[in-house]
Formats: C-alpha cells, sequence, structure tokens
RNA sequence: GGCGCUAUCGUCUAGGGGUUAGGACGGAAGAUUCUCAAUCUUCAAACCCGGGUUCGAUUCCCGGUAGCGCUACCA
C-alpha cells in the first residue's frame, strides 16, 4: 500500500454524505479522516451531497450537515450536489448498457420482496428479466414498459473480482456471490451506487476514505468503474462508530449523543472533539493522545487505522452532560481548555455566559477565566462554575453552609463579622496578597484555623463550598460586592 | 440463509514467536492545598475458545464461537 508523501495536487478525497438526517459522529470522523489524508499529503477535499434519494432527502438535514461541519472548521475546497449531475451518472449507466454490461429488469420495484425476506435470503440475479432478448427489451421499452437498469455481473465463470483496500489488505470475492444491482431506477433516477462511482470517476478522486459498511458494496464498485472504463480509486475502509451495546449508532435508539451538534451546544471545543473522534480507529502509535490539529495533520496515516469496530462509550439515560459523554472525550476536551491560551479561552466563553443571559464584559470575563480554567471540563460548566461572578443578587443558599468545619453558628457568626471589619478597611488592598495576610491575621486572632476564616466567607461570597481560591475570587469580585454579600450572610445567620 | 470483516484491561489502544503484555480514560488509595479542581505517586484491571506449526504461541495457520457489515429500484 504506497502511500504519498510529497505534496501531490492528483490527490482528491471526498466526503459524500447523503442528506437524511443530522450529521453523525460516524460521519464527522470519517470527514475528519479525509480532511487529515487531503491535508496530510498536499491533496484536495471534495464536499459531494449525495442526494440521488430524493424521497428520504431534506433540505433541513443538509442545513444540519453544514451546521456540524461548519463548528468543525474544517474547509474543503471543492463542492458538488449529486442531484445537479444526473445526466453524468445516466450517461454512465447507458454506456454501460450499451456494451452489454447492464440490461433492463421489467419486474415492478418491490415485486420480490416477499420471497427476498424470507429464510432463503436474496435473490442474486433475476434470470428471467436478465436472460430476457435484446429485442424484446428494446420492444417493452419503446411501449413505455418501466423498466431498472441492472448490472450483469459477469457470474457462473468463475471469475473473482478483486482490489486492494489500505485498511484491510487485500479483498477477493467470487462474481457469483454478487447480485445484479441496480444502476437506475424505473423511474430513471441513479441508485446510489452508480452515481457514486460516476462521480468519483469524473472528480478524479484518488482514495476513497469511508466506512466499513461499504467493504463489500466495493467490489460492485469495481465492476461499476471497469465496466465505465475508469480505473478504481484506492479505497480504505474504516472501522465503525458503535453504541455501548455493540450495535451502531442511531438517534432513535442512543439519541441525541450521535449527532455532532450536540457536542457543539454543550460545550466542547472543536479541536477537542476532532482529536477524540480521531482516536477512535486509529492511533499515532507513540502513545500521544492529546494533539493539536496540527500535530494529527503531520502524523495522521492510512498506516494507523486499525480494522475492528470502535465503541464510543457514551451512557445511555441521560443525567448531566458529563455522565453522559464518553469520559475520553470530556477528559480530551478539559485538556485542550488548559492548553487554549488565556484571552482565548475567555472569548470562547463570553458567548456562552450573554448567551444565558448574563451582563459581562470582555475584560470582566477575562478576569474570571484563569479561576475557572482548570474546574470546568466543557465550556457550559462555566454557567455554573462562574455564576457567581456575574449575578447582583445571589440564589438563595442553605445558611447551614456557612458553618465551618468543627465548628457552630456562632464561629460563623464571629468569623464573619471579623471579616467585614477586615474587609472594610481600606487599608488592606484588594489584591490575592494583601487579602492573605489580613484573613489570615485575622483568623489566628480569633483563635480559628485558615480553613475555619475562609469557608464561611467562601459561602458568603459564592453561594457555596466548592469555588475557585478565595483571594483570587475576592480581588475579582471586588469590596463592595464582597462586603454586600458578606452582610447579607450575617443577616441569614441571625 | 448466503457472502464478507473483526476479536488485547470496563472503554480507546500499543505490541508482537521467548515481554514483569506498554500507554490513556475511567475506578480505588495516598500526597498537596483555604474548599473544589488541577498536579504528583501508587494499586486493581486484558491477549474469546479448541486444534495445528514450533523447543516455545497471546502473536502464524485452520476450525469454532461471538460481534458487526452487505445481501433494496436506501445511502
Amino acid at each position: 500500500m504506497p502511500e504519498p508523501i510529497h505534496a501531490n495536487s492528483s490527490l482528491r478525497v471526498r466526503f459524500a454524505p447523503s442528506p437524511t438526517g443530522f450529521l453523525h459522529v460516524g460521519s464527522a470522523r470519517t470527514f475528519i479522516f479525509n480532511w487529515l489524508y487531503a491535508r496530510h499529503n498536499g491533496g484536495a477535499m471534495i464536499l459531494r451531497l449525495d442526494d440521488t434519494d430524493v424521497e428520504r432527502n431534506t433540505q433541513s438535514s443538509v442545513d444540519s450537515i453544514f451546521d456540524g461541519l461548519k463548528w468543525l472548521n474544517l474547509s474543503w475546497d471543492e463542492e458538488y450536489k449529486q442531484s445537479e449531475r444526473i445526466e453524468l451518472h445516466r450517461k454512465t449507466a447507458w454506456a454501460i448498457f450499451e456494451k452489454g454490461l447492464a440490461y433492463r429488469d421489467f419486474t415492478p420495484a418491490h415485486a420480490g420482496d416477499a420471497e427476498k425476506s424470507g429464510v432463503q435470503g436474496t435473490w442474486l440475479f433475476n434470470p428471467g428479466a436478465r436472460e430476457l432478448s435484446g429485442a424484446e427489451s428494446d420492444r417493452r421499452a419503446a411501449a413505455g414498459e418501466p423498466f431498472a437498469l441492472r448490472f450483469r455481473v459477469p457470474r457462473e465463470t468463475g471469475q473473482t473480482v478483486r482490489f486492494s483496500d489500505a485498511v484491510y489488505g487485500d479483498q477477493v470475492k467470487a462474481a457469483d456471490d454478487i447480485e445484479d444491482f441496480a444502476l437506475l431506477r424505473s423511474d430513471g433516477m441513479p441508485t446510489y451506487h452508480l452515481a457514486s462511482c460516476a462521480d468519483d470517476a469524473d472528480l478524479h478522486i484518488s482514495h476513497i476514505i469511508r466506512g466499513q459498511d461499504h467493504l463489500t458494496n466495493t467490489f460492485k464498485h469495481v465492476l461499476i468503474f471497469e465496466a465505465a472504463g475508469s480505473t478504481p480509486p484506492q479505497f480504505a475502509h474504516l472501522p465503525l462508530l458503535v453504541a455501548p451495546d455493540g450495535t451502531k449508532l442511531s438517534k432513535r435508539r442512543h439519541g441525541p449523543v450521535v449527532s455532532v451538534t450536540t457536542y457543539r451546544d454543550v460545550g466542547f471545543l472543536p479541536e477537542a472533539f476532532i482529536n477524540f473522534l480521531c482516536l477512535l480507529g486509529w492511533s499515532p502509535k507513540d502513545n500521544r493522545e492529546n494533539l493539536s490539529l496540527q500535530e494529527l495533520t503531520d502524523v495522521f496515516s492510512l498506516e494507523g487505522i486499525n480494522r475492528s469496530n470502535a465503541v464510543v462509550n457514551f451512557k445511555e439515560p441521560a443525567a448531566t452532560p458529563e455522565e453522559t459523554f464518553d469520559p475520553k472525550a470530556v477528559w480530551l476536551n478539559a485538556e485542550h481548555i488548559r492548553g487554549l491560551p488565556m484571552e482565548e479561552l475567555s472569548a470562547r466563553l463570553l458567548p456562552i455566559v450573554q448567551g444565558a443571559g448574563f451582563s459581562v464584559t470582555p475584560e470582566k470575563m477575562l478576569r474570571v477565566t484563569p479561576l475557572i480554567r482548570e474546574r470546568i471540563k466543557l465550556l457550559c460548566d462555566v454557567l455554573t462554575a462562574a455564576d457567581f461572578f456575574f449575578v447582583d443578587q445571589l440564589p438563595p443558599y442553605d445558611p447551614a453552609e456557612l458553618i465551618p468545619q468543627k465548628g457552630d453558628a456562632a464561629m460563623a457568626l464571629k468569623v464573619l463579622t471579623r471579616a467585614r471589619e477586615v474587609l472594610a478597611n481600606v487599608e488592606v488592598e484588594f489584591k490575592h496578597d494583601p487579602l492573605d495576610q489580613a484573613l489570615r491575621a485575622a483568623a489566628q486572632e480569633l483563635g480559628v484555623k485558615a480553613g475555619q476564616m475562609f469557608q464561611p466567607i467562601r459561602v458568603a461570597v459564592c453561594g457555596r463550598k466548592n469555588a475557585p481560591p478565595l483571594f483570587e475570587t475576592l480581588e475579582v469580585l471586588g469590596r463592595e460586592t464582597t462586603l454586600a454579600r458578606i452582610k447579607q450572610a450575617l443577616r441569614v445567620l441571625k
């Protein structure tokens, strides 16, 4: 399996989703692998909407696929719609027919379904149609009788069809085991197999990187390419992504966790999501896990792809977002969050906070960000981790929270009263070190432990026990807000 | 039913005829700290089964089993 190392203008890959739903995580991974392969090798990335199934395609699906792709923020170089290329598909089909490699099947659609679904399995072909004489076929067509055009698979001659897959190796199949698949439907529309191959040939696709569910279809595709007089491209099939129960990911069964936009909406960073998806079915083989897009592009190769399906380890009945998603995805997201420059993280957090109805300035956000960066795993966690920085009035909390470890209400009262005095003193600058010194001194003076001093203050200003470090928090909150909240806590305590 | 693909800790994976089978997530314990995180240390946790080849197989071959895919005038 030779793989081009140098930048290569003839290397062309494509991602070809069919718009029958949202952008699925499996499709996203296929897109990402194609993109990485193209960018690694200096080739072109083509986006093609495989929309030949008019019955099932919807505009909302097209929109949602673009939504997902846009969020991933990976560009493509050319864009096509199959529905605008139908003439090419038909031309290709009829050229195959002219060579005697396809025949008309006048059997009404779905006529064989009852037999097909029986225990015997499927018919490989319909002898009556396959062996219809050319004259008879022409006559019935001329009379206006509808027909599907089927590929005449060269059977009973002991032939084999073969191709070499960059991931699965050499593949061989007896032609006898390949059914006479349709090229054109009786309404004249091309089938997926035909349209896909005709376009791949016409667009000079050099490498087809797609899901393993197409591995056995590839024999049909090789037949089409050859019948159409083209050389089949290089194939690379990807192991499938499956749910924890081993079944394929489906929105109906597994819910929103299979849709890319769900990850966007709970605050995954696209680069972290891409990183996570890359680790499913591919490995850089050097124990690295946290990889930037540039690093992924640099090291990506088809050799790193493995052959067994990978489980996306999400939890079925969703509680909190953090419990829902694959823990490794969440961890990687936290890693990427910590790796982001402070200004950039802050800029990404800002719209989320504002979108939740808080009024924050970019300046304030930038001061808050370092305090929560190590405490959030998903961007949306900012709303629960930093809410108290943005509200005027703290939501009600249990006054019992104000009572320190091994202390009582009296101690809380004593601590907060003293804290209020200390913090009201304009001599004490509202900066980390002076606050640290002043409050520790106060603790000593009162004969309480530092922790017993800090905890009531923390709860008073944050409204809860678990929060960022105290002095930095006070610094950002400012004297006025701090005093107001301590005053309120005192009132609650009495 | 037919045809095909796959099989290493719970999950993602590395490895490969002789290894203490490596890493990561998650889990457990501990250190640190003003809480929570982050960080650090430690621990538990795997080669599907049976045959063959071989001095020796988890690794190679065959069979079984299981899972998955295809078997549409869906893609």
